[in-house]
DNA sequence: GCCAACGTTGGC
DNA sequence: GCCAACGTTGGC
């Protein structure tokens, strides 16, 4: 199976780049969006690429890489009662919500901002860059990830 | 902080 | 199964 790729979203405030390089790996915990489910628990695969995008971000954007290190295994912070991320329709039995774990890759010098996305040719498709797209967890093509990765390692 | 767009829930 | 109401996301 060829290597994919895709793009995962977190807030600052929750998660940065730098938390994982420091940290090297973390748990993908707390999705709770049916697609984005399916996608970790069905179709990612050690060794795929991550662009790490940070949302609500000043500016919002790509501000590095990851990988895949270990692929769906069942969120088991649905389970704990009281957990922000508690869901009683989850059960061990029967797990409903799913993550990965990712690894640090790499840091771009700087972020590659939305609006860069937005204006770069061969990006048009890029679920990120369409309007209102909420999605947390989605699939890059091999070349839109190859043209991000260029964006974010030039020198500004 | 605002608010448009989205996904989910629940009454019917 | 429809759809209004609600809660959340996320750009700005």
């Amino acid at each position: 199976m060829a290597r994919k790729f895709w793009l995962m979203k977190c807030e600052p405030d929750a998660y940065t780049i730098d938390d994982l390089a420091r940290d090297k790996t973390t748990s993908w915990e707390g999705v709770r969006n049916y697609q984005a489910r399916n996608f970790m628990r069905d179709d990612m695969q050690v060794g795929d690429g991550v662009l790490f995008y940070a949302s609500n971000a000043d500016p919002s954007g790509v501000t590095g890489l990851a990988e895949i290190v270990q692929d769906g295994y069942p969120d088991h912070t649905a389970w704990t009662k009281g957990h922000h991320y508690f869901d009683k329709a989850s059960t061990r039995e029967k797990p409903v919500w799913y993550m990965v774990d990712i690894g640090f890759v790499e840091r771009f010098p700087g972020v590659v901002p939305l609006e860069t996305l937005k204006s770069t040719t061969g990006l048009e498709q890029m679920k990120v860059v369409q309007k209102g797209s909420r999605l947390s967890v989605q699939p890059v093509t091999k070349a839109e990830f190859d043209i991000v990765v260029r964006l974010g390692r030039k020198k500004r």
